[in-house]
Formats: structure tokens, C-alpha cells, sequence
RNA sequence: GGCCUCUUCGUCUAGUGGCUAGGACACCAGGUUCUCAUCCUGGAAACAGGGGUUCAAUUCCCCUAGAGGCUACCA
């Protein structure tokens, strides 16, 4: 095997949700290995048998999946150096136990079973990629640690050092959490004669009140946000900005710009505060990039969700398209195109028909003309444009205001306050459904406001 | 408490021994507009504090403060 081949991991304890940090240090350790035309590994870190969960790992991988994030050994597709679940692996954990014990670099505590590694008391100095040269004296933490509950119930820190001396990892990159645990495991790998990897710590995610992202705090669940409607596109492109700069002004970057631009020396050393508002920026951005194949695609299960059947195809395409401009996420999309559903209610107050410089004789007065106009188009000419030219010439001649015969028409057609245009909307609904709408708009401000 | 680490606009960040300290998001104002969104224009907004070093420090050094992390038979 080659040395120099460079290999990077995330390392995850299937213990709960899938954290966004986890997730980004994921994807700095993905770019990282495509950067350099290394591999990146994904292993379970489930030797806390009590806490750990087989669910709990597939949510961790369909995580990684949702972002798009791809690996080249892992517990779900194998490789060399399986396996890949530390649960699996406790023959070589129970081997370097036994190994330390007979070298007398460990020792069973009194009582219970648990092992303690001897430390000396001296500093162990190493230099990470991205903090330079660090010190730590083993003694401020006691010293002799735990290495193991038993010989076949290892802890985290004698798991890590055998797994990633095996897996030939060459470099962890992790969060800074780890930063003074890497004492430990330097001085479990001299023990046991493995090599050291090299270290980059990455500045933590923090919460608005900058700490360390929690459950409390914040949403930190990634597929949380999936399940609001956000796009991995944006989540990968935003996460990959916090904590560290492509030393440019751009902003925009995909997935694979990502893998050619990435390196340690644009990382950050202090904490970034994970921003929803940001991050919402960012969606937009790529919520505009869509087609409307795309759209639709990915609206899917949220139209479904909200009732509306999708037997017309094109017809959604172009009612998503119209919303496509405003909404953030494909939640709000979804929500945003309810009044083009053919089933809508159009239970809407009728005095919200009459515009603020108007009155409700006016309007009713309006609304029939705008029915008897258009009435006489003709289908062919039922786009965006024609109808916007010949509606606007029409109000011109009849000396009508804009906001007195636009405001009312596209209330009659959204029945919101707040919508796209109406040229757009009677567009998309096409002429018979238009007309119909506008005469229910003319019924209810018949019956009164 | 001890140890480790960090500190540029509200947020993510660029940057240099001498610059009007740059960009993005957010915010504010104006324009476009039937509404909202978009779009265009403009604006406000930062070098934590104190000492040094230096002709000159945001930039180099020290101290202080603040923040975060670790201090588990969790990972």
C-alpha cells in the first residue's frame, strides 16, 4: 500500500440524530480526500453499546446521502479495511489491550476491570494543520486514563487510535472538542508503536448564544431541514463557507467546485455561528437555479402532502415556476402555489376584492367588465405577455386605474393578499378557470362585503 | 478551579507594518411595481481593552478581559 496515499474518515456515534457539525466535518473531510485524490471512510463509532442504535445509523447515512457527500468505504459498501462498525471490530481492540497489559503500559484499576494507560508526566506537543503547535501536559487531566471497561469493552479513545491506525488513516480532521483528547491518543499510539496521523481541529458550530450547537438551542438536526424544504445544494454550499473561505469573493460554489477549491489553509480558527438567515439566502439562490422538471420534482412530496393531486403535469410545472421567484423553501413553494390547485375553496373575504383607493361599487362594477372582456379573448392569445398588452391597453382606453382593475383581478384569481402578478397567474390558470373565478369574485361582492 | 484554544461590521468572512479596512447575508432608505417577492441605486455597520516594539500598528510581542472546548469506565 502506498504511505502517502491520503486517507480521511468521520467517524460518528450512532447515539441520535445526525448533527449538522458532524456534517460538515463530513464534508471538510470528503473535500478534503477529493482535493488530494484521497479516500474518504465513514465508520460507526458504536462502542457505547447502551446508547447506540442500528436506526440511528442509517439516519447518519441517508444524511450524508442527502447532502451528496460519497465514500469510498464504509459500513454500508464495505472496502480493505473493514470492518467498518467498531462494534465489529473488538478482537484488535482486544489485542492491543492485551499487548499494552503485557508491555505494563496499562494496568487493571483496583476494583472494577476497567484499564488505565500509564502516562508519563511530560507534555505532549503535536502540531495541528490548522492551529499550529500544541501543548498539553497530561497531568491537568489526571494522568493515567481509561482505556477500557474491560478487555472486550474498550473506550472511544483506544478504539479511535487501533481504527485509525488500521484503517491507515492519514489525517483526522475533527472538531475542536477533540483538540485536547489527541494528548491522549499520541500517547496511546507511542504505546502501541502505530503511527501518527496528522491533526486538524475545526473551529465549532455554535448557537446564536455562541455555544457549542446543541439540541437545546437549535435546530441542529440535518434532515430537519431537508424536511422543511431546504435544498442539499444549499445546505453542502453554505456549510462549506462556515469556518472556512475559498479566499474570494465569490460565494457560490457546487459540490464538485467544492472538491477542486478546497484546503485546510482557508480553515478558521474561531467558532462560527450557524445562521438559518444565511442559509436561507443561500436556498433561494439554488431554489432559483431549477428547472421546472426540477421543480416539480422536488416539490413533489410536498404538493402530495398538501392534498393536491397531480394529474396535470405541465399545469404544475408553470403554477411552481410562477412562485418560483418568492418563496425560500420548497415548503413555502408548495404553500405558495395552494390557490392554483383546481380544487381551490376561494374562500377569501370579498372585501379584500376592493384596492385601497377604490370602494366595493367600483370594484363589482370593474370585475364585470374584466369578466366580459375577456371573455371575447380568444385561447390563443391566453399568455403572459398578450394578455398583459391587451389588458393593459383595455384599462387604458376605459380610463381606468392600474391598482382599481389589477389589485381585484389578481385577488379574484389568489385570493391573497400577497401573490405574483395576475397576467402570470390567469395564464397559468387558463381561460375557463380564470373567467370562473373572476365570477365567483363577482358573486361574493354582489352578495356584500 | 486547572489546562487547551480562540477574538475584524449583527452574522459568515477578506485583508495589510502606512488602505476611505473589502465582500456576502441581514438591516435601513429611495427607485421600479396593483400586492409580496425580484431587480436597480444608495446608506448605516467592525479591527475586545491596555501596554509595549516601530517614524508608523488592525497587522509583531506581552498583559487583561471575554468566549468556547476539555477536565467521564460518552463519543
Amino acid at each position: 500500500m502506498d504511505d502517502k496515499m491520503i486517507r480521511t474518515r468521520i467517524a460518528p456515534s450512532p447515539t441520535g440524530l445526525m448533527h449538522i457539525g458532524t456534517a460538515r466535518t463530513a464534508l471538510f473531510n470528503e473535500l478534503f480526500a477529493r482535493k488530494t485524490g484521497g479516500k474518504f471512510i465513514v465508520r460507526i463509532e458504536d462502542t457505547d453499546r447502551e446508547r447506540s442504535k442500528k436506526e440511528y445509523e442509517q439516519i447518519i447515512l441517508d444524511g450524508l446521502r442527502w447532502l451528496g457527500l460519497t465514500w469510498d468505504e464504509g459500513p454500508d459498501i464495505g472496502g480493505d479495511f473493514g470492518p467498518y462498525r467498531q462494534s465489529e471490530r473488538g478482537a484488535m481492540y482486544r489485542g492491543a489491550l492485551e499487548k499494552l497489559l503485557a508491555q505494563d503500559s496499562a494496568y487493571p484499576v483496583e476494583d472494577g476491570e476497567a484499564i488505565r494507560l500509564r502516562v508519563p508526566p511530560e507534555d505532549v506537543v503535536f502540531n495541528d494543520l490548522i492551529r499550529g503547535e500544541v501543548t498539553v501536559n497530561p497531568e491537568t487531566w489526571g494522568g493515567d486514563f481509561v482505556i477500557a471497561r474491560s478487555l472486550d469493552d474498550p473506550v472511544f479513545h483506544l478504539a479511535v487510535v487501533v481504527d485509525d491506525a488500521a484503517q491507515a488513516i492519514s489525517h483526522v480532521i475533527r472538531g475542536e472538542d477533540h483538540l485536547t483528547n489527541t494528548a491522549r491518543h499520541i500517547l496511546l499510539q507511542r504505546a502501541l508503536g502505530l503511527p501518527m496521523p496528522q491533526y486538524a481541529h475545526l473551529p465549532l458550530l455554535l448557537d446564536k448564544s455562541r455555544r457549542k450547537l446543541s439540541k437545546r438551542t437549535g435546530e441542529v438536526n440535518l434532515l430537519a431541514y431537508r424536511d422543511r424544504g431546504f435544498l442539499p445544494e444549499a445546505m453542502l454550499n453554505y456549510l462549506a463557507l462556515l469556518g472556512w473561505n475559498p479566499k474570494s469573493d465569490e460565494e457560490f460554489f457546487s459540490h464538485d467546485q467544492l472538491r477542486e477549491k478546497f484546503e485546510l489553509a482557508g480553515v478558521q480558527k474561531g467558532g462560527a455561528i450557524f445562521d438559518e438567515t444565511k442559509l436561507g439566502a443561500f436556498n433561494k439562490h439554488y431554489l432559483r437555479q431549477l428547472t421546472r422538471e426540477e421543480l416539480l420534482e422536488k416539490a413533489r412530496p410536498w404538493l402530495k402532502k398538501a392534498g393536491y393531486i397531480i394529474d396535470d403535469e405541465r399545469y404544475w410545472r408553470d403554477a411552481l415556476a410562477v412562485e418560483q421567484a418568492r418563496a425560500a423553501t420548497l415548503e413555502e413553494l408548495a404553500s405558495g402555489v395552494s390557490f392554483f390547485s383546481p380544487d381551490w375553496p376561494g374562500d377569501y373575504s370579498p372585501s379584500l376584492l376592493v384596492w385601497r383607493d377604490s370602494n366595493e361599487k367600483e370594484t363589482k362594477e370593474i370585475i364585470g367588465q374584466l369578466k366580459d372582456f375577456l371573455d371575447e379573448l380568444g385561447d390563443n392569445v391566453w399568455t403572459e405577455q398578450t394578455l398583459k398588452d391587451t389588458l393593459m391597453s383595455w384599462v387604458e382606453e376605459k380610463g381606468l386605474k392600474r391598482g382599481n382593475t389589477l389589485w381585484p383581478l389578481r385577488v379574484a384569481l389568489t385570493g391573497r393578499e400577497n401573490s405574483p402578478g395576475p397576467f402570470e397567474t390567469a395564464a397559468v390558470l387558463g381561460k375557463a378557470r380564470t373567467l370562473e373565478r373572476l365570477d365567483g369574485a363577482f358573486k361574493k361582492i354582489t352578495r356584500g362585503v
